[in-house]
RNA sequence: GGGUAGAUACCGAAGUGGCCAAACGGGGCGGACUGUAAAUCCGCUGGCUUACGCCUUCAUUGGUUCGAAUCCAAUUCUGCCCA
């Protein structure tokens, strides 16, 4: 095992900010595995890369011997984490929340190490707490504390309600790390007050106060925002290997550093072409979620589609020609709804067509009345990224 | 409750009777160039149409007018000021 030194040093890498770094050298040095805590709420049945940063942190704490443990806040999701929020979430049942949690659980295997892994669900604690303890757990923590945070602050400054359930939040989340006796917590850069607030209560109760270990923002695809499924910008861990593998070769150079850092905790490696660096990058997470053969099928299908532009080979979505007018603008629109669902208007498609987008078996089709003899297995080829085989 | 300013396409924002499907910027999309990278350049960005053009759209409803995003009235919502 590491001495403390290397593994602070280790560990440090990617992160934002260690509240503090000397507490956390004095904790790995008192030579016990470390209660590392990560809490997570599932919100959603569908999780992003985003999401992974704080996992592969606590799998090198997991690799360095100390214990993992995994929080589903089964309980605190169903009230709606405030951070970064400008309006309140909606909430959610029980039976959602729990249904979100198996796929959670799933993902997050894929990165943890299972048999080094406790899960707990914090509704273990919540669900048995009376009134009073209720009221007693918030007894100590002041309106004015609470009013602190950025995001309500600005709530109250733009008029938009801050409900009183939602400054339960951060209590609840401390009150995990009381339970647990975390050593540290995980988390992203927006859950400093959450995390703060763990430490106010664990030194209440005469616990030693955890870490607080706090990770970047996944950057989202575009760079620039922070990965969000709303703003388009992310990369499902459920999307096909060959999705996956495309969506990351399209980072930019910078962006791919940041990846490197945040989902593989390494440097880029400086004697490799960027684009093989990239696609190696794309290979390996693509392996992580679905097996080393679809990283490498991703791989392939990759450089046969962009770099050798071959696609006889490549697997494509088939589009049926009966019934289908026969002329370019139609098929083409046919080819984006019923292969991709996506609606677009004949104008858009026309566009496509003037524009030059559209290629029939390799030769650019720009004229939007031409009505080519489409036949069976011919490949169709509508943007960038999506093609179709004919059928 | 009183006053006042406003609500325009994905977002920001011009337009204040016809030349408005609506400037400009951002975003998005396509092309060229590439490493499906960045940067750069060019083009597109309500619907239908080969096109002339037609249709729907500037908060909602009704009105004035040959003609309304633009004028009037009512309604809804928002900002600011006063109480």
């Amino acid at each position: 095992m590491p001495t403390p030194e290397e593994q602070l040093a280790i560990l440090k890498r990617g992160a934002a900010q260690i509240i503090s770094e000397q507490d956390l050298l004095a904790k790995l040095k008192l030579g016990r595995p470390l209660n590392v805590k990560l809490g997570v709420d599932p919100t959603a049945p569908d999780i992003h890369l985003g999401f992974t940063v704080g996992l592969t942190k606590l799998r090198q704490f997991q690799d360095l011997g100390h214990q993992a443990i995994l929080i589903i806040g089964d309980f605190t999701a169903m009230i709606g984490d405030p951070s970064g929020r400008s309006k309140t979430r909606k909430q959610l049942t029980h039976d959602d929340v729990m249904r979100n949690a198996t796929t959670f659980k799933e993902q997050a295997f894929k990165i943890l190490d299972p048999a080094k892994t406790r899960v707990v669900f914090n509704g273990e604690w919540f669900e048995m707490m009376t009134f009073d303890q209720v009221m007693k757990l918030n007894s100590r923590v002041t309106m004015q504390q609470m009013l602190q945070r950025e995001d309500f602050k600005k709530r109250i400054d733009e008029k938009e309600p801050v409900f009183l359930h939602e400054i339960q939040y951060p209590i609840m989340q401390g009150w995990d790390s009381v339970m647990i006796k975390a050593d540290i917590e995980l988390g992203g850069t927006d859950q400093l007050f959450n995390c703060l607030v763990g430490r106010d209560l664990q030194r209440e109760e005469g616990q030693p106060q955890q870490v607080v270990f706090l990770l970047p923002l996944l950057e989202g695809l575009d760079g620039v925002n922070k990965m969000s499924k709303s703003l388009g910008n992310y990369v499902g861990l459920a999307e096909t290997p060959e999705i996956m593998f495309g969506k990351l070769m399209s980072i930019t150079d910078t962006l791919m550093a940041r990846y490197y850092d945040l989902l593989l905790c390494e440097s880029v490696p400086a004697d490799l072409h960027p684009m093989e660096a990239k696609k190696q990058l794309a290979a390996r997470i693509v392996a992580r979620y679905h097996g080393e053969e679809a990283g490498k099928r991703g791989r392939d299908d990759f450089e046969s589609r962009f770099s050798k532009k071959d696609l006889s080979t490549v697997e494509l979505p088939a589009l049926p020609l009966a019934g289908l007018a026969p002329d370019i603008v139609s098929i083409v629109s046919a080819a984006y709804s019923v292969c991709f669902q996506i609606a677009k208007s004949r104008g858009d498609a026309r566009r496509l067509v003037e524009q030059g987008s559209i290629q029939l078996d390799g030769e650019k089709v720009s004229d939007p009345k031409a009505t080519p003899a489409f036949a069976a297995g011919q490949v169709l080829k509508l943007d960038k990224t999506r093609s179709v085989r004919l059928a």
